[in-house]
DNA sequence: GTTGAAATTAGTACGAA
DNA sequence: TTCGTACTAATTTCAAC
């Protein structure tokens, strides 16, 4: 129920091109801004503040649910008010060829919240919500170390989460998200030394699809 | 509207306690479950599926609200449809006593759909939703560098989003999330060797707050 | 793509268990 | 507290424009 669709994200990302679905026009865009703020709002409400007819919000509406667009709807829960006052992040070494494994386990555990593949020196990052440190520690030692296909793993601890939004939208703010190319000052006075890309580790190009 | 409440996930979580506000009982947590897979269900459906009476579902529905155990309603976006096929970690080095100003300028940040302060080698962590990788390198180069808060940056991308719970909840799958210390095999064949815990970097004990 | 009216459903209030 | 019912208000659907 969680497993979510491969995003492509490696890939190359095609600019103006919006997926193979309905091609999402400004008003599409604006019933997803709305959307993101209030999942619960009426189809009614949401017309007057897109500024369309009743009938017209619900066509997009359901068009944008059928083609995928809007995957689902949920409620933000409080994790502390919930029990769970603890998040932590573990970056996980996966074995080459044990993807598959891992993915499986990691299905079983209900206290992952968010799982990306990703490159740099780890392979995975994983996001947990317990109710406390020891927690961490026996899920990390007791749970993913019996894991054949976890190499090593690295946990970090949340002190804050200081920005959360529900889902960035292309537009937001008015600027293109789009590399524009323009680069008004070369690069003066930064110092780009300190900026490290790094990409995959080993020979991970193949295995963004389990092995 | 996007800045999220501190929530205290460095400091000890008690595992028992819920908070100061309602203590949630299991009907509390059932509905919150309900939600999280659909937002949009109507209180009466949810009262049916929670096996309530409709009176009581408006009654706990509205209290978790006022409460603030369900922080807001929100629709999951496919990115990748909505034209953001990018996704990226940015690990940054924040320069000591410059957090203010970091977060104000992740605030006029749209791209950046999650920040969290973390223990460890590094002191943020923030994801950013973008068109295309020539976005990111924009964004990291102009963008970050250009704030004085901002030491260092490492970027990382996200290959596949493996897993994503809307939100993870106790008495998921049964299990008590809380530290079961029994700890029936003492470690006899975990490599725990392989295990790190990153604590804090430096003397950031007092920075969850800003300085 | 829009407007307006009918049918359905949601939300509220209140008394009883 | 929780439930059941009746009442009111709103939403969704469907038709014609």
């Amino acid at each position: 129920m969680s497993e979510i669709s491969r995003n492509g994200t490696g890939g190359g990302g095609q600019p103006g091109r919006i997926g193979i679905g309905l091609e999402l026009d400004h008003i599409h865009l604006k019933i997803l801004e709305v959307l993101r703020e209030n999942g619960r709002i009426s189809v009614a409400a949401l017309a007057e503040r897109v500024g369309i007819s009743r009938a017209n919000a619900y066509t997009r509406f359901e068009a944008l649910r059928a083609d995928g667009a809007i995957k689902r709807f949920t409620a933000e829960i409080d994790h502390v008010r919930a029990g769970l006052g603890i998040t932590a992040l573990i970056f996980v070494t996966v074995r080459q060829q044990m993807w598959k494994q891992f993915r499986a386990e990691l299905a079983r555990m209900p206290e992952v919240e968010y799982c990306a593949i990703t490159t740099g020196q780890h392979d995975a990052m994983i996001q947990v919500r317990v109710a406390d440190v020891a927690a961490v520690h026996s899920m990390v030692t007791e749970r993913l170390a019996h894991i054949p296909a976890v190499k090593a793993t690295e946990t970090v601890f949340i002190l804050d989460e200081v920005l959360k939004r529900p889902y960035v939208l292309p537009g937001d703010g008015d600027r293109p998200r789009t590399s524009r190319r323009p680069a008004p000052e070369p690069q003066g006075d930064v110092p780009l030394g300190k900026m490290r890309f790094v990409g995959a580790a080993e020979g991970r190009a193949a295995l963004r699809k389990d092995t």
